[in-house]
DNA sequence: ACAAAAAATGCTGCATACAGAATACAAAAG
DNA sequence: CTTTTGTATTCTGTATGCAGCATTTTTTGT
């Protein structure tokens, strides 16, 4: 039982509420949060019959989002086989990580000269949140937050590309970090990183923010590599 | 007549030579190419039935296609009303500019320690090809190196990630780039960065090509600035 | 003649139908 | 008992049909 309920079901003639969303772009969602979240492990094949009876819907706008998120990265795609859910190396993650770094030590000096002080103070919001989330030692809140984190830096720099891809990024390593469960050290480590960035963020200093998340994230491999 | 000839055509039953590439894929493709090259120039619909006609197939594979594309930023989709050509602005090609500066020095810095000599061998051929076009004044097959070049030192970076985003980017701004036709003068100056290049990668002098390609690159907002 | 409403047209979104390829299985031959 | 070949089933790839939404055109009222 796992119907896309929310949206789209009307057998009967019934005009319900306006549904402006496509089913393909509901479907893109779900699948990759399903992706994301172990449901459809690396391997799958994503049988399109099955699959689509599952979720209540015909096969057409389901062939739609695997090939969004074949062009995402998520998904490969076989000739005359379809989608399977892409499976990732060691080494591809260590490549995404060291491309994930560039990227925001990019972000963090940038971020330093377009950011407002409303907008930095909003970070620190979100990371303060996230250190209570860590003395309660919520893990799944925390992730959330520390995401949102980088994410939101990453969005003060201003750069729609960037923003763009360091996104796509993210997706495909959310899948890693959601499993990776590092020590107490490690993790303590990690929040401790967070401090230096966001003191580095409010006192705009770019070449130590840049430098913080660049080792912030040279230690993240560190952190997942065990989960491999 | 804008048919996708080459391959699956057969009405009659003539069982031709295997065709293993699946149309939706083919299209993508085809229509990438006529996005880069101007056929559909930004702000154009991607009308399903028009277009499906044209290029001699049906809607389902077109609308796979164009889903593909959308996910690739070259296309966006627009509820209820389909696919759209993207229009970049002049910021937005800055900033992938920016972005594409970063990956490339990143690439510049891991190639010098990852590549053999053969390969970067096989860099300088490309060079001296571009050269020689260059001095013919023939800008299409001087673009065209240009850019096998600057793929080819990211290849040698061996960071399947870096490669791939740089080829989405390459692909986004290639629209651009194939239409600006810089002076004399800054056609000069690129080339001598791109000698520049050459010579930092046969040294392996990393700090040294990285600091080029991201001149070079800082520049080609110069050089393209004008045509938006 | 102009504005507003209503009808008509065209296109997207989704479902279904059909054909060809791949795989699994079974039977036959070595 | 193993291997090979033929067959059946399943799934992908593509085409087509239908319903709803958007937009444009026409019509009607002032």
């Amino acid at each position: 039982m796992d119907e896309i309920s929310s949206l789209q079901r009307r057998p009967d003639g019934t005009t319900g509420p306006i549904r402006r969303t496509a089913l393909h772009d509901t479907l893109v969602n779900h699948l990759r949060d399903m992706i994301i979240e172990g449901d459809l492990e690396p391997g799958t094949r994503l049988h399109e019959g099955q699959l689509g009876e599952q979720l209540g819907v015909s096969r057409t706008p389901l062939r739609e989002a695997i090939k969004y998120l074949a062009s995402e990265g998520l998904v490969e795609l076989v000739p005359s086989r379809g989608g399977v859910v892409k499976r990732f190396s060691p080494k591809d993650v260590h490549d995404m990580l060291t491309v994930l770094r560039t990227l925001e030590e990019l972000a963090g000096r940038l971020a330093c000269e377009a950011a407002t002080d409303a907008q930095i103070a909003h970070v620190r919001t979100l990371h303060d949140e996230m250190i209570d989330r860590y003395k309660a030692a919520d893990r799944l809140q925390y992730y959330k937050l520390n995401q949102d984190i980088h994410t939101a830096i990453v969005r003060l720099a201003q750069n729609s590309s960037l923003i763009d891809i360091h996104a796509m990024l993210q997706t495909r390593l959310k899948r890693i970090r959601f499993i990776g469960h590092e020590g107490p050290e490690k993790w303590a480590a990690a929040v401790a990183e967070h401090e230096e960035m966001i003191s580095a963020l409010e006192a705009r200093d770019k070449t130590r923010l840049s430098e913080v998340l660049g080792r912030h994230l040279f230690n993240a491999w560190d952190r997942v590599r065990d989960s491999l």
